[in-house]
DNA sequence: CATGGGATTGACT
DNA sequence: GTCAATCCCATGC
């Protein structure tokens, strides 16, 4: 396994970091994933949880970069971003779908479920099958119990599919979700 | 202090 | 396709 990405990886525009994480490998423990979907959001646009500034809930989203960023969401899912842009700044890339890499057995327990297809395809998904909770917010990604890895070198030339982001009301033209082209692990609605 | 709304998922019609 | 589960936290009185 290669040593995990330091905070200037994360120490850029979020956008462009959303884009530079496909590929990577997402590892908690004895499971790890590669990321396959993202999604950027930024202080200056309303889906953001940011964009209220700063609150209790919010703290590290606009803390250093190269942290996690972990909240609940419709009282039952944990959801893993990666924190980006100077201190200051509020912006983050929602993990939102993992290719299973490693810990299968692990995975499929954790999610009660056996399909490959369906343990890490969503971002409630992958923090069930990662074992990510609420007690990782703040977690340092580089140094920390989760940690995330640099992409092969065959990643360069992959051209993100973009499109707009799921589930949110506010900001909804952004075309700010990124997927890997044809990949079977990604999250619905499917990307074209 | 009370209320309402989610960066979702799985079960069900 | 519809819908409820469930909890953190932002907001407003």
């Amino acid at each position: 396994m290669a040593s995990p990405l330091d905070a200037s990886f994360f120490f850029r525009p979020v956008l462009d970091v959303a884009r530079d994480l496909l590929g990577c490998v997402v590892r908690h423990g004895e499971t790890a994933g590669v990321i396959v979907e993202t999604e950027a959001y930024h202080e200056s646009e309303a889906a953001c949880h940011a964009h209220v500034g700063l609150t209790p809930r919010t703290h590290f989203l606009f803390g250093p970069p190269g942290r996690a960023y972990v909240y609940r969401s419709y009282g039952i899912h944990a959801l893993l971003n990666a924190v980006c842009e100077p201190e200051g700044v509020g912006a983050a890339v929602l993990i939102r779908a993992l290719e299973p890499l490693e810990g299968l057995d692990a995975m499929c327990a954790r999610r009660g479920l056996d399909r490959v297809e369906d343990l890490c395809s969503g971002p409630g998904k992958l923090t069930q099958a990662l074992d990510v909770e609420l007690e990782h917010n703040g977690s340092d990604l580089s140094e920390g119990p989760i940690r995330i890895e640099p992409a092969a070198a065959s990643w360069e030339e992959v051209e993100p599919v973009l499109g707009p982001r799921i589930g949110i009301t506010k900001a909804a033209d952004l075309p700010w979700r990124l997927s890997a082209p044809g990949s079977r692990y990604v999250s619905r609605p499917r990307p074209r």
